[in-house]
DNA sequence: TCCTAATCGTTGGTGTGCAAACTAAATGTA
DNA sequence: TACATTTAGTTTGCACACCAACGATTAGGA
């Protein structure tokens, strides 16, 4: 009981999901750009990479699915990845609508480093593995109720 | 037991934390952007608008500090809301170098409409209360430990 | 076969977020 | 009082993130 006060504004900030939503994500991204920096990687092409280490070769469309970002932003968020040298873009040969999405020698490489990433946050942010596990469940059911609600 | 293999590669893009969060983060943004619209609003303009409903009055310094975000990131967003005719933006009298944001007529009068925003969302993502309050605490626990690890 | 519709990616516009350089104003100190 | 320092906002540059319009390609149907 903090609250001597009991909150029934249901406009206060404090109390807004959203807004613990986007500082939440964006003070866990601000930890994340350090240790991003030395592979010279923004967090959503680190993700776009996490995505390529996983299946080698991709479209651009289910690099977009998987990773929930429109065209308009994977498209030069790409350009960029291959730019630095870890991806290259070619058209499919069976179908020239498609821009495949491959990893390069360096970009394969480059996964030795990240493996180093995920222990440095847990260690930095200093909250325990099942807490973490807690969180991810729990953001994976909003995630689903904010999709089942965006299709209604 | 959903998993038959187990997941034990780090790096599994559906085992980060920081997917889930920036995807969650995103996901409920999309809810509110269609809620938000028929007020003019972006998602940061509401949240700027939630402190000032609740402080009347804020300087620059005092708003950034309350949604956690940086002055060039304030400074266009308060003359939008300025040019919508929400906000007023003007030089403290005592110090110069403090600019003080107030609501209008208008930007008052808008929270009449705000108020049916909360529950719109809650009932668009069909989440219970309890399970909202439980989630808004993990992010809570989650923004003080990235803080913490910032601070270092 | 020809034509319409669907698919895939790109481009341009707007609005954040963050970092760094900059201006104006106030503060503290010699 | 004069000057260096600090503080508050603005501006610029870059990278998302989303939307709408577009061009190229493929698939489907008359």
């Amino acid at each position: 009981m903090t609250d001597v006060i009991p909150q029934t504004d249901p406009l206060a900030l404090d109390r807004q999901v959203c807004f613990a939503l986007s500082i939440a994500s964006r003070s866990v991204l601000a930890i994340y750009r350090p240790l991003l920096q030395p592979l010279g990687l923004t967090h959503p092409q680190y993700l776009a990479m996490l995505a390529l280490w996983e299946h080698e070769r991709l479209s651009v469309k289910e690099l977009g699915e998987l990773l929930q970002l429109d065209p308009g932003t994977m498209s030069p968020l790409l350009k960029r990845l291959e730019a630095i040298g870890y991806v290259t873009r070619r058209r499919d040969v069976n179908d020239e609508r498609v821009l495949v999405v491959s990893l390069t020698q360096r970009g394969r490489a480059l996964r030795a480093e990240a493996e180093k990433i995920p222990p440095a946050i847990v260690e930095a942010l200093g909250m325990g593995l099942d807490e973490l596990q807690h969180l991810h469940a729990t953001l994976t059911r909003v995630i689903g109720a904010a999709r089942g609600a965006a299709a209604r």
